[in-house]
DNA sequence: TTTGCTGCAAAGGCTTTGCACGGAT
DNA sequence: ATCCGTGCAAAGCCTTTGCAGCAAA
């Protein structure tokens, strides 16, 4: 079992577990949008499978997208001016947007951890979860 | 000249600055969206300058938060399932946002600059803004 | 057979835009 | 007299929903 399948596989597994079917559409859906690092839009994500899913529909897609938010496996990325983007890093990290060409960069920095907790124990807060996103100017 | 005064004065300093008149209306929702620390929606901007401003529409409410965009004195909180909210606080700060109640608390640490002056030194990133969202449970 | 999924079209919700009237300079 | 802003209504855009036909277990 190669890579590809074994990620399928894992789709497949998440999927039913949650008593969802896994239907060609979702795995296609879920293989795009879990291993694609670039943060795609719901409607690139469309554009991406459709190519070799020509009739799959924006609503399906929409319908998946949602499908891995409930499963954990991708979290929106609502942005300012600018369409919401998926991301599958479910891990504590930082996004890097670039103001000058759009891409999000992941950054995964051992303080990240320790930062949150840090400003949270003062506060009284319990935290679950954090989106930390840093906007400036890639080196492209 | 009171303290209400002199942040309208200020504002109108503002608008002035930019080409923009100073009406009333635009005054008035500078006032609740600049001073207001619930970080309040569109919707809640318009009901509440409504109360003294009974003619104002939602639309000039929508021009106005652009405009403020534009002058660097609120920015938009785009959140995941729920409204775009809007934070008068444009210092870098952590909002610890309640996934219970709904209340988004600002949240001011020494180290937050510190943070991403580290995290992004190494990636080659030139940092000119950031926006650091902790979800949780707060006190209540 | 029963249940759930797809894909189309329509509806929804928030935000922006066009435009005529009115106010200020 | 000119310019800009307001407020209404309409349009836009992204996303969700309803539903009939279809596929899978």
């Amino acid at each position: 079992m190669n890579h590809l399948q074994k990620a399928d596989a894992a789709t497949i597994d998440a999927l039913r577990n949650k008593g969802y079917k896994a239907t060609p559409q979702r795995i296609a859906v879920c293989r795009y949008a879990l291993t694609n690092q670039e943060h795609p839009t719901a409607q690139k994500t469309y554009l991406e499978v459709k190519k070799h899913h020509p009739t799959i529909s924006l609503a399906t897609v929409y319908k998946t997208l949602q499908i891995l938010r409930e499963l954990n496996l991708v979290q929106e990325l609502n942005l300012p001016n600018s369409k919401t983007r998926f991301d599958p890093n479910m891990k504590p990290h930082i996004n890097l947007i670039c103001q000058k060409c759009g891409a999000i960069q992941d950054l995964h920095h051992e303080t990240v951890g320790e930062f949150v907790q840090k400003v949270t124990e003062t506060a009284n807060f319990a935290p679950s979860g954090q989106r930390l996103d840093i906007y400036g100017v890639c080196q492209k």
